[in-house]
DNA sequence: ACAAAAGTGTTCTTGATACACCCATGG
DNA sequence: CCATGGGTGTATCAAGAACACTTTTGT
């Protein structure tokens, strides 16, 4: 920000600065994300990431938010995670103009009805890497970014209990690992990990519900404080000799 | 980025967009930063990180490497990491009009000296946390937020080596470590672990150097193409019961 | 009675830690 | 010959993986 000389504002071309989001939650076992319809062009007709600009009094989180509550009605107060991925730049990725886009993960709990709010047409949960074709500008690569962070952000930070209701089960919190990992983990050890991890998650007393309608009542947990983990609840089959890792630089 | 209806270029208030750096390097066993003296209003006089406007043309990736070797004279060729770090946006960070920046961390081997260049009347290696005072803008919370970055980076990528050298024996790597980490690790350990991790470093056979004018001479290495470090390389210490450990949220 | 999921206990193996010890070099 | 840093070996301990087993519900 060292500005050199004169600071005129239409000295440089404007910049048109929006906010992109990747918002997830877990549903009947599979990851989905939220998509909308495009409805002029450019790429009127694909689906696209949800946003929009950021307006003049705001701060691109502030968008975000805003635009998240208009999709799909959640306000800040839920258990909701929202989370700054990385600004995307390239001078050409919207052929109308000089388009900056600061683009947002979004974690949200189970399947909140989508209101075809405000700027969306159009609006759905659609399964993670279903076929939905290819993404309008460069969501494709926004969404695929979001997804490793998310995938990797499990691993030391109590993120997961973002996609839980505010109370669940510990079943329900291991499938939310299963389903984002795609790992079968074992129930034992998984419970031991996350009960031994401070802050992590709070017992209910007393509390219990029926899961799958089998099976034992499971005690009801809300999310702890801690944002970190400590240790990491690391996921396995990271052999060294696997190629079909995704590495996010 | 669902625009909604026009988008008329100037129907907004302008947006300016600029990179911000922070320029870390490992010097003398201490971790430190390049800043620079601002030459005019606001906050003349005071320390700011390096950094300037994005071009037309430019990402805003290529302003932070244009930006980085103006100040540096450090081209991309070098062992240099350059990161997105978070955008910052909020409305009034600028007095002067609505500037959005995006934040990025450097990592250089060692010191390369200052070249005074373009928009740096002056600029200047100073130790993390040594009495600059107050930076300008937000560039305070920005260093802040790059040092927790860097520090939690250690962890889980092979970040080290881009504070090293393009050879360097593990001594000096694990000096990086207890620079960055202010903690004393073992070097047998140190050793075993390091080299125990696939693709982190690659022995050159036959190479030996002094380190410290004493002491037998190390092997030298250079820096593997892993990104990521399977098994982590955990800082030790985290003990859960301390409250001074910082928080990225 | 059986299936399914919660929850507890136990063994085995792996990795981290701590520290003793030898090697090579400069002063 | 001593201080210093590189490098190897090894005992100890804590954490993770695998799996047997009990409990509580629905069907």
């Amino acid at each position: 920000m060292s500005v050199s000389g004169a600071y005129d504002k239409y000295a440089f071309e404007p910049f048109a600065v929006t906010v992109d989001l990747a918002v997830f939650t877990v549903r009947a076992g599979r990851l989905h994300v939220l998509l909308v319809v495009r409805g002029q062009e450019p790429y009127a007709g694909r689906w696209a990431l949800p946003g929009g600009f950021v307006l003049p009094e705001e701060s691109a989180e502030t968008a975000a938010g805003r635009e998240l509550a208009e999709e799909t009605g959640l306000t800040d107060a839920a258990g909701l995670h929202l989370e700054q991925l990385r600004t995307y730049s390239e001078p050409d990725r919207d052929p109308r103009m000089r388009v900056v886009s600061v683009a947002f993960a979004a974690l949200v709990p189970d399947p909140p009805e989508v209101r075809g709010g405000s700027d969306a047409a159009r609006a759905a949960w659609l399964p993670y890497g279903s076929a939905y074709g290819p993404l309008a500008f460069d969501h494709e690569r926004i969404l695929a970014d979001a997804h490793d962070r998310v995938r990797a952000k499990l691993e030391y930070t109590g993120l997961a209990t973002a996609f839980c209701p505010p109370e669940f089960t510990l079943g329900e919190l291991r499938q939310v690992y299963e389903t984002v990992w795609g790992v079968e983990l074992d129930p034992a050890n998984f419970r031991r990990k996350v009960l031994g991890t401070p802050g992590f998650v709070a017992a209910i007393p007393g509390a219990a519900r029926l899961t799958g309608g089998r099976g034992k009542p499971a005690a009801l947990y809300r999310a702890g404080g801690a944002t970190e983990l400590h240790p990491p609840l690391l996921r396995p089959s990271t052999v060294p000799s696997d190629p079909s890792e995704g590495k996010t630089s």
